[in-house]
DNA sequence: TTGAAAGCGTTACCAG
DNA sequence: CTGGTAACGCTTTCAA
């Protein structure tokens, strides 16, 4: 591996001219940088970056933690920040914290040994916040996606999770149903949380009462929505419309019924939350609210991107999406 | 952030020692190590990650070589290699080579510049041999997922493809099937080449006669495999079978099929290939041939693990893993 | 425009 | 068992 010096001596100048000429800094002769820049060519010369981070205190690396980079659910948000983040020669590095953030070393693994410049925290639940809260007192350049923090310094991307609940939950009051459920998440997640809040506030401007045996916890899992959708049809009377959640636990839920033998959506109606890219290709395909999941990852590395130079940014951003209503044929 | 030297100064020590002592190495009193230890603790010390690896010369990363990371047929793999990786407390950093692994710079970003200490590299296409025999020339230690190199040097991870296709055809066969189709990937891939392979020996050994118009590519692709059902079902006569070689693709044919109006599996049956985690849900729920990839994930750390100390083995490792048949509804 | 020297935080070698 | 010194490859500062 040819280093700086192999270069210099080489090029018969010394290793701060090289290293100025690789990185396109002034006060190098024109002739001298471009054989510089040649013979480098020639020795097949790559910068080792561990040696180049030790002094410049930058990584070019961005940390991402997730609960568990193999849900369908992160794909888009995960593609969307490898869109940023390879235009500018960034790397992700990965941390599935499975659990809770605080058990997982995520911190001392990425940031105490100074691996990444920055971090991208996705999903939180709401028993991270002084975990959270906590990063900001160490003035660790950080963004939160799926996430609305009150504190106005905390950088937070989100949708409109409360208004996308309504959405779903008016257009199923729309199409005439009175008896809707809801599967939920575990309300330890804010966005769960929302959800649940939609859903209530549609149905209490319809002027239809709530009904508290209507409201299932699904985990936000596939297996979860199947055993809630199961409880759900066995009530008398039963519901003819279920929110689902999010769309894995609509998935559940469909396979419930169809199990059950009944008819979606003549008999009972489905509506999720998400729109996965296998949505479309469900039985019946599922009648969904889209979250810009790749947006919401573009964002989240443009925003840490401004934020690494490091100067302090007086306030965080706080960037909100819109949902959106996706008709298929499963309401 | 606390360094070594401010410990050895606080302990009344050298850097040597606490460094000795910290990483459990002989030769330091059982008193001064506890004590060091004490102190490391007490001042949250966490070692630069970059400085230890610029001399030691490792880095305890692995580089993941990936056409895109947000593919469902990855998500087992990687969760499989996470879980031998995370015991071993080493990091995993990805690289979406999107297209070819040659115009990607996989290699400079990630082995010249030393960020990892080996590579494993999932899915490449036959025309990038050229470029992984190279890897065996610069001594980088790599496997490789989905692929079956002739060079016993290499190693290589994959499932028994062509008997996998077999017995998907030969299914088909049993349940009476004699107008069988087949969806193929591209064939650049030994993937789909050998897929394609076994679905001709099964029919061969079934004594049906081989019919180049009932091969179709899809490119294992979900909208490719839409298309290729649709030309099929044009056919007169049409086949009464699809075997898809991935599920993919599979899911694809089962739109186009039950949008042209025919019932799964009367009027015509599919099975797939892979068993991701949807094809249990689809419409019809489909009958396809299972990979272990989770299993296959494991392995490829646990060589690559093996690989890293540096010294040379005799010959790569050959892991093939044996494909299940996954009975469902759509066959 | 150039180069010598210092330093980033760590480990490794060798003497004591 | 301990400590001083060198080294990893690079960038940066300061003088020439």
């Amino acid at each position: 591996m040819a280093t700086i010096k192999d270069i210099a001596k080489k090029a018969g100048v010394s290793a701060s001219v090289v290293s100025r000429a690789l990185n396109n800094k002034y006060g190098v002769n024109e002739k001298t940088r471009a054989k510089i820049i040649q013979i480098a060519r020639e020795m097949e010369y790559y910068p080792n970056v561990l040696a180049r981070s030790l002094v410049t205190r930058k990584t070019e690396t961005i940390g991402v933690v997730i609960a568990d980079i193999s849900e369908p659910f992160y794909s888009q948000i995960i593609k969307g920040m490898y869109t940023v983040a390879d235009r500018v020669g960034y790397t992700l590095l990965f941390s599935n914290s499975y659990e809770s953030l605080e058990k997982t070393n995520v911190l001392h693994k990425m940031v105490d040994s100074e691996r990444v410049d920055g971090l991208v925290i996705i999903g939180s639940n709401i028993r991270e916040t002084d975990f959270i809260l906590n990063l900001l007192k160490e003035r660790i350049p950080f963004v939160l996606i799926e996430r609305n923090l009150e504190d106005p310094a905390v950088n937070c991307i989100w949708v409109e999770n409360k208004e996308g609940a309504y959405q779903a939950t008016n257009y199923l009051i729309k199409k005439g149903h009175t008896r809707i459920a809801h599967i939920s998440g575990t309300q330890d997640i804010q966005v769960a949380i929302d959800r649940l809040a939609g859903y209530k506030e549609a149905l209490a401007d319809a002027k239809i009462p709530f009904n508290p045996e209507f409201v299932r916890t699904g985990y936000f899992l596939h297996e979860g929505g199947y055993r809630a959708a199961k409880e759900l049809l066995q009530m008398t009377p039963r519901p003819t419309a279920i929110f689902a959640g999010n769309d894995t636990m609509a998935y559940g839920a469909l396979q419930a019924i169809s199990e059950f033998g009944l008819a979606i959506p003549d008999e009972i109606a489905v509506i999720g939350f998400d729109d996965l890219e296998f949505s479309g290709l469900t039985n019946p395909p599922l009648t969904t609210i889209r979250q810009p999941r790749f947006e919401m990852g573009k964002k989240a590395i443009s925003i840490l991107l401004r934020l690494l130079p490091g100067e302090e940014e007086a306030s965080g951003v706080k960037a909100v999406f819109p949902t959106q209503l996706v008709v298929r044929r499963s309401v």
